[in-house]
DNA sequence: CTCCGGCGAG
DNA sequence: CTCGCTGGAG
């Protein structure tokens, strides 16, 4: 897909509108391997049930590639049933703590302090780690981040006609990253997944008020 | 492609 | 009660 100006100009007019409509706390004082393990803790998991379950995990045990590396199995499951999806994830979460212990002296920067494509790809070669996981480890632990593409980046792309139909995970990373600086990304990507909980929905999205619908190309959308 | 799953909105 | 939410692995 060729982009001009305009589009361009779109683009940019369209992301610094929803900024000010959507506010998001950058905050977080989180380190790389809790990142890690709350957004395994995320997968096909919506945030309040990700939350709760990150805090029960943490009551229980110290987030550290030692601690968790010893934890006990059924222990880890009980802390994170309300993210569902509760054995697969323990088991990796269990497995990626042993490798990161193991293998990189418990210290998850030897990995994110690659060039970026090395490190991308030592992430996703641990267990439960895909490319969306990958990519919000190094979005938010790294000044080098790449753009996660979760469903609602997704959907929202395709709304917008920012990329085609049938675009892969691949294509629409590429696009925010060409798109995006990379001291902007994990701004611009909290605001677009604030947007699509909250307007820009999978299910009776909001068009009537969306503060982008002068801009939205998408008439099949509205109810 | 299917399976894995608690949770809350409808 | 049903069902959509929402990624990775086999």
């Amino acid at each position: 897909m060729i982009w001009s100006h305009a589009d361009r100009l779109r683009f940019d007019r369209i992301i610094e509108t929803l900024e000010k409509n959507f506010s998001i706390e950058m905050g977080s004082s989180y380190t790389p391997f809790e990142v890690l393990i709350s957004t395994i803790l995320s997968q096909n998991t919506n945030r309040d049930n990700t939350t709760k379950a990150f805090e029960r995990l943490k009551e229980q045990f110290k987030i550290t590639p030692q601690e968790l590396a010893s934890a006990d199995l059924e222990e880890i499951k009980r802390c994170i049933k309300p993210a569902g999806l509760y054995n697969a994830k323990a088991r990796r979460i269990r497995k990626v703590a042993r490798i990161i212990w193991e293998q990189y002296d418990g210290d998850l920067s030897k990995i994110l302090n690659l060039p970026t494509s090395e490190a991308r790809n030592m992430l996703l070669s641990l267990p439960g780690v895909g490319r969306k996981t990958a990519d919000v480890v190094l979005s938010f632990c790294t000044n080098k981040g790449t753009f996660p593409v979760d469903t609602h980046i997704n959907r929202i792309a395709k709304r917008l006609r920012w990329v085609e139909e049938k675009a892969g995970y691949e294509e629409i990373r590429h696009f925010f990253e060409d798109m995006v600086s990379e001291k902007q990304r994990k701004k611009v990507h909290l605001v677009l997944i604030e947007f699509g909980r909250k307007v820009c929905r999978a299910k009776n999205p909001h068009c009537k008020t969306c503060p982008i619908r002068e801009d939205c190309q998408n008439e099949n959308i509205c109810q």
